[in-house]
DNA sequence: TTAAATTCCTGTAAGC
DNA sequence: TGCTTACAGGAATTTA
């Protein structure tokens, strides 16, 4: 599934080809993929806008929107290329729990998330058309943004950040866990506070934006810490063990383009690579790679969770 | 207020 | 072989 390094990937790799192109005409196939507003308000919103800039907050895919040149002034299929890339401003957000960019007031953000299942892929007019595809954005130099989540549990939003922040659709998130400002002080503050395990905080994207069930995983156990563990007895030296160990288990992932455990699949539909280098995730009962003991499965806060008795106490 | 349980949804795989 | 059932999980919602 999609979390913060397979969004990060998807981001950066639509980045460069999105910015600076109008969508011209979009078409929904399945209405309740979009949580808001409505959806023919939806279409109107995007519609005619031009891509600003492309970012990410926790697993969310945020595509910032101006009005786009007038219908007269579109484009053809064979249109200027696009400017060269901002250097995306590496978080548009302000401080703890706020949603999410700064900008102006009257900028619209279309807002993506994946879900379980969700793809978002460039591609061509003539790529044939995949089964689940629920939305297609039609862009002014011919190609089509397309999202795609057969078990549709991914939405689609858009408004001003304003309007977002009223319609309570958008949650509050915790801090981006790779950004430099995210100090282990901060989550050993967040451990003491919770009575929870601290697989269930590592997962509240109230806590910190972004972790899913695999990166929670590998995390406590490149800590050595057991993900049942209550939260607020972590020591001062561990909740450091697993800051650091959080921010590792993201970025290598990051490098390695993400993990394709399941249908996660890059805006190309391409695998990444990250699933071949998991320490825990996915191999209960396989052999822990630093002692060799079968890895143990357990579920907590609803989640399959997978752990090794000896390495993490 | 916080934490846990439930719900949504469909493709896949195990079991009979 | 073909059918049924369990399972996967992010996050909103409901319950405790």
């Amino acid at each position: 599934m999609p979390e913060l390094p397979e969004v990060e990937t998807i981001v950066a790799d639509l980045r460069p080809h999105l910015v600076g192109r109008t969508i011209a005409r979009c078409e929904l196939s399945f209405r309740t993929i979009v949580r808001h507003p409505e959806p023919e308000e939806f279409v109107d919103a995007v519609v005619g806008m031009r891509i600003e800039s492309v970012a990410r907050r926790g697993k969310y895919i945020l595509i910032r929107l101006v009005p786009g040149p007038g219908p007269g002034s579109r484009p053809g299929p064979s249109g200027p290329a696009p400017p060269p890339a901002l250097p995306a401003p590496p978080h548009e957000w302000g401080g703890k729990g706020r949603f999410p960019m700064n900008g102006e007031e009257e900028d619209v953000l279309l807002v993506v998330h994946l879900g379980m299942t969700g793809q978002l892929r460039l591609v061509d007019e003539v790529t044939p058309l995949e089964k689940h595809t629920h939305a297609v954005f039609f862009l002014d130099d011919g190609r089509q943004l397309r999202y795609r989540d057969p078990r549709r549990f991914g939405r689609l939003l858009v408004g001003t950040q304003e309007a977002l922040l009223a319609s309570k659709k958008m949650p509050r998130l915790g801090p981006e866990p790779i950004d430099m400002e995210f100090q282990a002080e901060q989550l050993y503050r967040e451990l003491k506070r919770r009575r929870a395990p601290l697989k269930a905080v590592l997962l509240d994207q109230k806590a910190i934006a972004g972790v899913g069930n695999i990166y929670a995983d590998e995390s406590l156990h490149r800590a050595r810490l057991r993900p049942g563990r209550l939260a607020n007895t972590v020591s001062k030296k561990s909740a450091r063990r697993l800051h650091e160990s959080l921010r590792e288990s993201l970025l290598v992932a990051i490098a390695n383009r993400g993990s394709s455990v399941d249908t996660y699949r890059d805006a190309w539909g391409e695998a990444g690579g990250q699933q071949e280098k998991l320490l825990v995730y996915g191999r209960a009962g396989e052999p822990c790679f630093t002692c060799g003991r079968p890895l143990s499965s357990t579920r907590i806060a609803g989640r399959t969770t997978v752990f090794c008795r000896r390495c993490q106490r």
